[in-house]
DNA sequence: CTAAAATACTTAATATATTAACTATTAATA
DNA sequence: TATTAATAGTTAATATATTAAGTATTTTAG
C-alpha cells in the first residue's frame, strides 16, 4: 500500500513535531496526570489543584494583590478573579480593597486557609513522589533545571 | 519578625512541593507557555492546539474511531466530543458510524484536513526551537525521556 | 435466547484558560 | 490643572478538562 507507506514516511520525518510523539503534548500529558492525581488527592478537601497555588503565593506572603498573585504564578487576571471567587466562597481567602490604592484588591487568608499550610504540602509531596517513584534526586534536579530553562525561553 | 521568619523556615522546608517551585507547577506553565506560543502561531488558520493532536492522529491513521483518538492522546470522550464537534464546523473532519458495530463513530479528514499535513508540522516545530533554543540535543533526549517515565508512573 | 454487563458516545454541570471589552482609580504630561 | 495614559480588576464569550448521568448498541452469561 503506498499511501499507507508514505504515510509512514511522513510520521518519521515530523516524528519530533507530531503528537503524540512531540514535546509539547509530552508536557501537557505529564502535567495534567499530575493534575489528575492531585485533584483526587485534594478530593477530601473540597479544593481544586488552582486553589493549592493560591494557597502557596499566600502562605509565602499573605496579602498579595490579585495581580501579585497573577504574577507569581504567570497566570492572567482574568483567571484569577474566578478562581479567587471561589475560594472566597469555599472559606479560604478573603477580598479587602487597599485603601492607598483603591485599584488593589488584596487576598487574605482565612483561618482554615492558614491551617491547610500544616496538611496540604505533604499531600503535593505524594503526588510528586507517584510522579517521580523511578527517577533519581540528580535527574529530578536535571528536570526541574531543564524547565527552567524551557520557561524562560518562552517568557 | 518572628511570624516573618518562621515563614521563611516553612517555605524552605516545603519548597520542593511549594508553587512555584515544586514539579508539577513547573510542568503546568512549561505546558501552557507552550500552549499559548503555539495557539498564537494556529491563529491564521483558526485553529487551537487540540485540532492539531487530533489531526496528527488522523494524519497518521484516517478513519479511528472517537475513542481510539481519545486512547492515543489519553484524553477523556467527553472531551473528544466537544472538539470535534468544533472541527467538524470548521470543516477540518466529518463524522461517519460505522456499519459494522453503530456504536463507533469514526472520524474521517476532509481535503482541507489533509493539506494541512504539509504546513502545520512546521508550524508545531517553530513552538518547540523556540521553546528549546538554548537546550542540547542530547539534553532535549534527556527530557523526553523522563517526561516518558513520569507519564508512565501516573498512567 | 434473553437479561445483564460492557462499550461507544453524548450531554450537562462545573472549573480552568484565553481574549476582548469595560469600570474604577491613579499617574503622567502638556 | 485638565486631559490622557496606565494600572487593577471584573465580566462576557469561547475552548479545553473532569465527573456524572444518560442513550444506543453489542457482548456475555445464565
Amino acid at each position: 500500500m503506498s499511501s499507507s507507506s508514505s504515510n509512514q514516511e511522513f510520521v518519521e520525518q515530523w516524528r519530533h513535531s507530531l503528537a503524540p510523539y512531540n514535546l509539547g503534548y509530552k508536557l501537557k500529558l505529564a502535567s495534567q496526570l499530575m493534575y489528575r492525581d492531585f485533584l483526587e488527592r485534594l478530593q477530601p478537601y473540597g479544593l481544586t489543584p488552582f486553589h493549592y497555588l493560591v494557597l502557596c503565593c499566600l502562605w509565602e506572603e499573605d496579602g498579595l494583590s490579585t495581580s501579585g498573585i497573577a504574577d507569581k504564578l504567570k497566570q492572567l487576571g482574568a483567571t484569577l478573579t474566578g478562581v479567587v471567587d471561589r475560594m472566597e466562597q469555599r472559606s479560604l481567602v478573603y477580598r479587602q480593597r487597599d485603601n492607598r490604592d483603591r485599584r488593589i484588591v488584596r487576598i487574605w487568608l482565612t483561618d482554615e486557609g492558614k491551617k491547610l499550610m500544616n496538611v496540604l504540602p505533604s499531600v503535593g509531596e505524594k503526588t510528586i513522589f507517584a510522579a517521580t517513584q523511578d527517577i533519581s534526586e540528580s535527574e529530578q534536579k536535571a528536570m526541574l533545571q531543564l524547565l527552567d530553562r524551557l520557561i524562560s525561553n518562552l517568557s
